[in-house]
DNA sequence: ACCTGAACACCGTTCAAGT
DNA sequence: ACCTGAACACCGTTCAAGT
């Protein structure tokens, strides 16, 4: 006898990503989920492996808003302006979904391939802008530059490291400010 | 009747940091950890709230060690150079203790003051570099610019974010070059 | 003083049984 | 087809009882 579905994927991906930004990691338990989405917790196995599954699942749609804001952000003001604007979108992205973003580059257990792919997706529209100012050949390398400072600046303030004194947002403008004038006199390194 | 202590707390958190390090945090269980320093778990009760005062104390041991290391790294090259050496050494550190170096940042619920002070102080080294360079009252920001990428290029090429293609050591001397460049050229923001 | 076995609540996961 | 209760293994934590 066939049953319809009282859920889905993304129904449950929604609710453990409202959890997670809630009450953290931990209280991402199978049935705490399973309850948000009307159903138990055994019924969750039918379209996740396991917990960890889940979890990937999770951070692949965090890596898909990211990279759909970053896509949002606006852009014409030349291509120093726009990765500020970027980086900006970014920022603000991670403020408002710390949890979230968090989870992007813990450590998953081992590498998964699905949130891999997802961080590249999440990343090119950043790397084009590069690639249109600096020839596509060579924007890998000043690409990851920019991004470890963004995403290492983000890190550390969400984790409190810059709790004590300082002006945080004018640290941040100073510091792309910094970094996009480094690509503007970027000279790929021989290799 | 008096009993003698068959552990410590450095037995049990360095017993801790190994499982970490060996199989990642999820199987550093109180009862893993208390069969290594060969106590029942109950026991580490005596000595540690619960857990995650347990996990909390593993991060201020690895902040320690990673602040040592610093201030280990080779200096009397002038500053730039210092700085190029002692972000060498937080890389180094960080490739030999990878998982350890996940925890420093990640989200331990709330914020604790012990591993709030242990970075800190972990960052004296540098601190003390670009204030003789700079001078001490314009140092913060630009040290955290520094540390800010070192972070973020160490935490996204652990986090496999640089797996695919390109020369990673090129990456990071090109990217320490143009941060230590841009502290050359630093002129503290207004305000 | 410190250690332990036993117990409790809770979680991930499996599976046979229901519709 | 999908959902569930029941069960199992395992974990964090407490505590009365041991020495």
């Amino acid at each position: 006898v066939p049953a319809n579905p009282r859920t889905s994927n993304a129904d449950i991906v929604a609710a453990a990503r409202a959890i997670l930004e809630e009450h953290g990691l931990d209280a991402v338990t199978m049935q705490a989920v399973a309850a948000r989405v009307g159903v138990r917790a055994p019924s969750l196995y039918k379209r996740f492996e396991d917990r960890s599954a889940l979890i990937s699942a999770v951070a692949v749609d965090a890596f898909e808003e990211l990279g759909r804001e970053l896509a949002r952000a606006p852009r014409g003001e030349g291509p120093a302006n726009d990765l500020r604007r970027a980086a900006d979108a970014y920022r603000a992205w991670a403020h408002r979904a710390p949890r979230s973003y968090g989870l992007l580059f813990a450590d998953l257990g081992a590498g998964v391939a699905a949130t891999d792919d997802a961080r590249a997706r999440s990343a090119e529209p950043v790397l084009s802008i590069v690639g249109d100012w600096l020839g596509i050949g060579s924007a890998i390398q000043p690409t990851r530059m920019l991004v470890a400072f963004v995403h290492g600046f983000v890190s550390m303030e969400l984790a409190g490291a810059f709790r004590l004194g300082g002006d945080v947002d004018a640290a941040w403008r100073s510091g792309i400010d910094a970094v996009v004038g480094s690509l503007e006199r970027w000279r790929p390194a021989p290799g």
